[in-house]
DNA sequence: AAGAACCATGAGAACGATTGTCAAGACGAG
DNA sequence: CTCGTCTTGACAATCGTTCTCATGGTTCTT
């Protein structure tokens, strides 16, 4: 019985994941595997990066391009990020009044099975120093 | 000295906004335009939601499948919107709270020029009636 | 009303991100 | 080592959206 593979793609992916310190597009990770002379399919990255967001290792947004980014995070529970629009930075954040504040809303709405998306885009210290 | 020009696609195409209860694509603006006869080309209705955006005329979000979808807005203000994912219809929400919040956190990060995206969605009434 | 100036349109090509296809290759259990 | 099966990779295909550019429609001026 065998399910989930241990191959070498799998981990290069993995790897430049926890490398990273901010949120990176599944192409930009191509490329930087392409870089340091890992050959991965492109192909395989991206399935790679869906099969580690369905495994909830790693959190994915799009962003305002529609390019989906990709980063691993290190809060197992619900969370939001504060993103550097510039360099990808992200910081983790948690906002229980905004959960409540949302479900609440929903329901006095007659809505169901509610979800919500947050995320706070900015320019981070460093970048803005750089210009 | 002409600038904006009052044509008929203009006017079809914000005439199915004032119609429409919920958010829709520009695909489905566009079919609905099919429909009811008026030959209006796709490009032409992709530059007239976008130059409705721009001008602030129109709201514009991201749905989970990435595409952007559209809808006429009664508030000037900055708000939020409760989306039925069955249908597209759209509550409109605003929570001061969470803006302040949203700010309070980047800023404490030092991050500037910030902004944020929170979208909530759910089930209608109506919709989880009819299934 | 007529002409000029120029913005807007539409058909289709182009694009960029993502997903699907399928034969060939790699992994792990036994 | 062998076999069954999961993975991979090259490339085609898809999908929403944008671009191109010749043609048509509007508006301003006279």
């Amino acid at each position: 019985m065998v399910d989930i593979r241990n191959t070498r793609q799998r981990r290069a992916v993995s790897a430049v994941l926890d490398e990273l310190e901010g949120f990176a597009s599944a192409q930009q990770i191509h490329g930087v595997l392409g870089q340091r002379g890992e050959k991965v399919g492109l192909s395989t990255v991206y399935r790679n990066l869906q099969a580690l967001v369905d495994a909830e290792q790693v959190d994915a947004l799009r962003g305002n391009d529609g390019e989906v980014l990709y980063r691993r995070c290190e809060a197992g529970e619900h969370h939001h990020h504060l993103v550097c629009r510039s360099c990808g930075r992200a910081v983790e954040v948690a906002g229980p009044a905004v959960e409540s504040w949302a479900t609440k809303v929903a329901t006095e709405n007659g809505f169901t099975d509610v979800e919500h998306t947050l995320e706070i885009f900015g320019t981070c210290a460093d970048c803005s120093a750089s210009t």
